[in-house]
RNA sequence: CGGGCUGUGGCGCAGUUUGGUUAGCGCGCUGCGUUCGGGACGCAGAGGUCCCCGGUUCAAAUCCGGGCAGCCCGACCA
């Protein structure tokens, strides 16, 4: 490709809402422009990246023994209300976009789950057609709610999604478990360091799920990692347990005493009136009322210096739920209310911890709490569990390490669905070997394409630019004339050294434009094509040519003008 | 959805407080010339609904009212 007829234009400046390095440098690059908020046109040099990225998908995938399709975009409402996902629209849970239509009410897809489900159920009868799973490489729509990091997080993604169909609940781990290794030999060849985790599975549902989390200082998400057992989760399904420190006071138990605690809303206002007794939030209870998935009310306890970690499906008390419980007094709730009004408690694992003094809670009436207050002796818990979200340090549920916590960019999602969509949408059921109908077991697999694009950049870039790894790069070599403008010579090398490469087969970008040199090179950083080969007079005046790595692996090499095209063609395997 | 900030040629910004003649700077763009192995220089140019609507005024990028959009922090999130 020749550099003058390349769509391309580089900018000096990045503007000035790309924050992350990944965001300036596409748009510095020319890979990328942004057309709306969270809205990015790929320019050709974006493209061949993408085309590159979806390759490794497909080699994968198809090699895994899936089979791609392409679903529509456009999605009936009326699949969206036979699922009960249409009642998620507009949360945050399911930001879809609705539009309507001449032909009625459309959804465009933010996921695909319906559709293909739809689709198996009109083409599968019997279990002699099974397993299959498919795949599709597709523009996804989201109404997100903050859109940011340039194409880390958009209203517009594209996305590899498989969704797989097995007879049982046994074939389905099978095939998740193919799929998952698939997913693994595509990070390996794109050369990140993947951690797959356990994760929660949000609106697509389902039991097991993993995540597959590429650490990064711009990452949105978090993961807990035990460095001794190897156990990874992300924060929001992260569990832990409770070292007993063993250090349980032989002192006399504490006495329940009655405190007036006026204007104190939250824990941390109430931990401050106690603090001339060395009182901190660690000291409190926090006692969330909620209601459960099966909408029963429950009381969640943890310590009070803990964000509530709550199962998915649970929600907080509203003012109504209040009303029906006149026992649980809104800001003053202690756990023996609970245990009176026979509302299970349920309680994170630290409340288990022993506790000299006791622990300060509400004591059920405005204004009003306790202190002294003991395990057993004044609230009883009816279940544990690990409500509190997991911090750095916390003990490993398996093993009792202190957890590492890593911040990271979800690049993919897996989910073991079972019959969760097939159990309830008309038709997708097959026939047994028993000759019974029988729903299909499914599990769905997602990856984030175009966010991979600013993955890989996030990954791969320093300070003057991009550095692909040849996986991926958009051109193999990048051939940069140095004052072929006006040295005859060094035109009629580069010209011929371009012809000859192409003719190997090797993917060429030569900068033929009437750039100045400091210009050409400072392009070639930033576009950050893996090979660069210098061509000037320089160089043809000791008869060679520069060849140099943009990643700076391997040092700068003269190569004699006439074995070039060889020996590069050979450095890039073509 | 809450808090903060910002909308001025393709990009980055100044000007707005204190209204005033032709709206300016750097980068980029066009032409000519010089230069050119790490973002050169000179000369001459092109390019703007100053986010939108309404109001005040002899006069609005500037003041007032109402919208819209964007960004950041938080909440939320597949």
């Amino acid at each position: 490709m020749r550099m003058s007829r390349l769509l391309l234009r580089t900018l000096r400046e990045a503007p000035a809402d790309a924050e992350v390095a990944s965001h300036r440098l596409l748009v510095r690059a020319g890979y990328i422009r942004r057309l709306a908020s969270g809205v990015y046109t790929f320019l050709p040099l974006g493209v061949r990246v993408l085309h590159r990225i979806e390759r490794i998908i497909r080699e994968e995938l198809d090699g895994a023994g899936c089979q791609e399709v392409l679903l529509p975009a456009l999605h009936p409402f009326e699949l969206w209300e036979e699922s009960g996902r249409a009642a998620l629209f507009g949360s945050d849970a399911l930001p879809a976009l609705v539009v309507e239509g001449r032909g009625g009410r459309f959804v465009l897809g933010p996921t695909h789950e319906e559709v293909v489900t739809a689709t198996l159920a009109a083409e599968v009868d019997s279990y002699r057609q099974l397993p299959q799973t498919v795949y599709q490489i597709q523009t996804k729509f989201r109404d997100e709610a903050r859109p940011r990091f340039g194409l880390l997080r958009t209203r517009e993604l594209i996305m590899a999604d498989a969704y797989s169909f097995d007879v049982d609940s046994a074939a389905m781990q099978g095939t998740y478990d193919g799929i998952y290794q698939a997913y693994l030999r595509i990070f390996g060849r794109l050369g990140l360091d993947v951690t797959p985790v356990e994760a929660s599975s949000g609106a697509i549902g389902g039991e097991v799920n993993h995540e597959f989390m590429v650490p990064s200082p711009v990452g949105e998400d978090h993961f807990v990692r035990c460095p001794a057992c190897g156990y990874a989760a992300n924060v929001e399904a992260a569990v832990r347990q409770v070292v007993d420190a063993g250090g349980q006071s032989d002192g006399a138990p504490p006495a329940l005493e009655l405190h007036h605690t006026p204007d104190r809303p939250g824990i941390d206002a109430v931990a401050e009136q106690f603090s001339s007794r060395g009182v901190t939030a660690a000291d409190l209870l926090k006692c969330l009322a909620v209601v459960d998935g099966d909408g029963r009310a429950r009381l969640v306890v943890l310590p009070g210096d803990r964000d509530a970690r709550l199962p998915g499906g649970w929600r907080l008390f509203e003012d109504a739920d209040f009303a029906a419980h006149p026992s649980l007094v809104k800001g003053y709730i202690g756990p023996d209310a609970a245990n009176g009004a026979g509302i299970p408690v349920v309680a994170d694992v630290g409340v288990r911890a022993p506790r000299v003094g006791g622990w300060i809670t509400g004591a059920n009436r405005p204004d009003h709490h306790v202190s002294g207050a003991v395990l057993d002796r004044d609230f009883t818990v009816d279940e544990w569990g690990s409500y509190a979200v997991v911090v750095e340090g916390d003990a490993c549920p398996r093993c009792a390490a202190p957890l590492d916590l890593v911040r990271s960019v979800e690049a993919a999602h897996t989910f073991q669905l079972g019959t969760k969509y097939s159990g309830v949408m008309s038709g997708a059921t097959f026939v047994d070997e028993a000759g019974d109908e029988v729903p299909f077991c499914m599990g769905c697999y997602g990856m984030g394409v175009s966010r991979l694009v600013a993955v890989m950049a996030e990954a791969f870039h320093d300070d003057a630019g991009l550095t692909w790894p040849a996986a991926i790069a958009p051109f193999a070599v990048h051939l940069v004339p140095l004052g072929a403008g006006r040295v005859v010579e060094v035109a009629d090398a580069a010209d011929t050294l371009y012809q000859e490469l192409v003719a190997r087969g090797v993917e060429v970008l030569v900068d033929d434009r009437q750039a100045s040199p400091g210009v050409s090179l400072a392009d070639a950083d930033l576009l950050g094509i893996p090979v660069r080969v210098v061509v000037g007079a320089k160089g043809l005046a000791r008869g060679v040519v520069e060849v140099s790595r943009r990643d700076g692996s391997s040092p700068q090499e003269d190569v004699p003008v006439a074995e070039a095209a060889g020996v590069i063609a050979a450095l890039v395997g073509a």
